[in-house]
DNA sequence: TTCCGGGGAG
DNA sequence: CTCCCTGGAA
């Protein structure tokens, strides 16, 4: 039953196909009993509610997602009735999340949905990576957890348990080689691999977590890596990562804010107020949002959510 | 490679 | 304080 720990199998660079199915059963077994209550994994869900939910997902974790994505999903049930919203909307009901940008490029896959997929959202590869914001990720999450397609999904966490408990080493950088290698470890049946592609996330998630690891809740332990000694990963050589206080991201942030929170255009010197800090930043971070298409300049000169031109 | 938010855990 | 989180795009 717990086959990566089978003796039989050590020392070889992969492990053999029977091992896979019993690891993956293993597995699948664990997620049908202790998978998270998430909204978006409710059997009714559309692939619309399931691609709205990875795309903010992104970097963003489950907790700080879940209320945003009910009250998108009530309001905006299926593409054509988020298209049919100016970006302004969409940007406001976005909050807190994070990365605005993402709201923007979802606004805009709705319209490409309607436009060109007859208001569905596709299952196939190609138009699903065709959509703004949508990388290689989450086009194969969407074919995964909205359509049941046997899709490998690769986020940071199914590579980790990937490194580990199928190759035996620390996380690492990605590889090309990490798509085919999670392809290779999926069943035939697209109902398993589906179900196997959501419990690889989970287990990352929930028990196979980058500092101290839960490995007595694990399903597949002892694994390759536990019996490799659990070495750590190489601290990402290079600088650190920059601060956020005090940073550009921040200014943005204020910004877009202090403009959701007014139901009308606010004029720049109510926008100063927005962020008294260093008013060359101020100046820089509305150039970027303009530049993004999060924001624009009005006739009379006041700053406003959302592109100049609203369809 | 670098930029892009924001919150929470440790 | 630092680090991490279901990435995408230029």
């Amino acid at each position: 039953m717990r086959l990566l720990g089978n003796d039989k199998i050590s020392g070889e660079a992969h492990p053999d196909e029977h091992e896979f199915s019993e690891s993956g059963r293993a597995l699948n077994r664990w997620f049908d009993e202790h998978a998270r209550d998430l909204p978006w994994r409710a059997p009714e869900v559309t692939p619309w509610g399931v691609l709205v939910s990875e795309v903010m997902l992104q970097q963003t974790q489950v907790e700080r997602v879940r209320p945003v994505w009910e009250e998108w999903i009530h309001r905006w049930p299926d593409p054509s009735a988020l298209a049919e919203e100016p970006l302004a909307e969409a940007l406001r009901a976005w909050g807190r999340l994070g990365y605005p940008r993402r709201a923007a490029r979802l606004h805009e896959a709705a319209r490409v949905i309607v436009r060109e997929h007859d208001g569905r959202v596709p299952d196939r590869l190609d138009a699903l990576l065709a959509l703004p914001g949508v990388g290689a990720y989450t086009a194969r999450a969407v074919l995964a957890f909205a359509f049941g397609q046997r899709s490998p999904v690769v986020d940071v966490n199914v590579r980790r348990v990937l490194r580990r408990v199928w190759h035996g080493e620390a996380d690492g950088p990605a590889r090309a080689a990490d798509l085919p290698d999670a392809l290779a470890l999926l069943p035939e049946d697209p109902d398993e691999a589906s179900k196997l592609s959501a419990a690889l996330m989970e287990l990352g998630q929930v028990v196979c977590a980058p500092e101290s690891p839960n490995c007595d809740i694990c399903p597949i332990n002892p694994c390759r890596w536990a019996r490799a000694g659990k070495p750590a990963a190489q601290a990402p050589a290079g600088r650190r990562a920059p601060r956020y206080a005090g940073s550009d991201r921040q200014a943005r942030g204020a910004i877009l804010a202090a403009l959701r929170e007014s139901a009308d255009p606010l004029r720049k010197a109510a926008l100063d107020q927005a962020w008294l800090i260093n008013p060359a930043q101020r100046e820089r971070a509305i150039a970027s949002l303009i530049d993004d298409g999060l924001i624009h300049v009005d006739g009379e000169e006041r700053v406003a959510l959302g592109p100049a031109e609203q369809r």
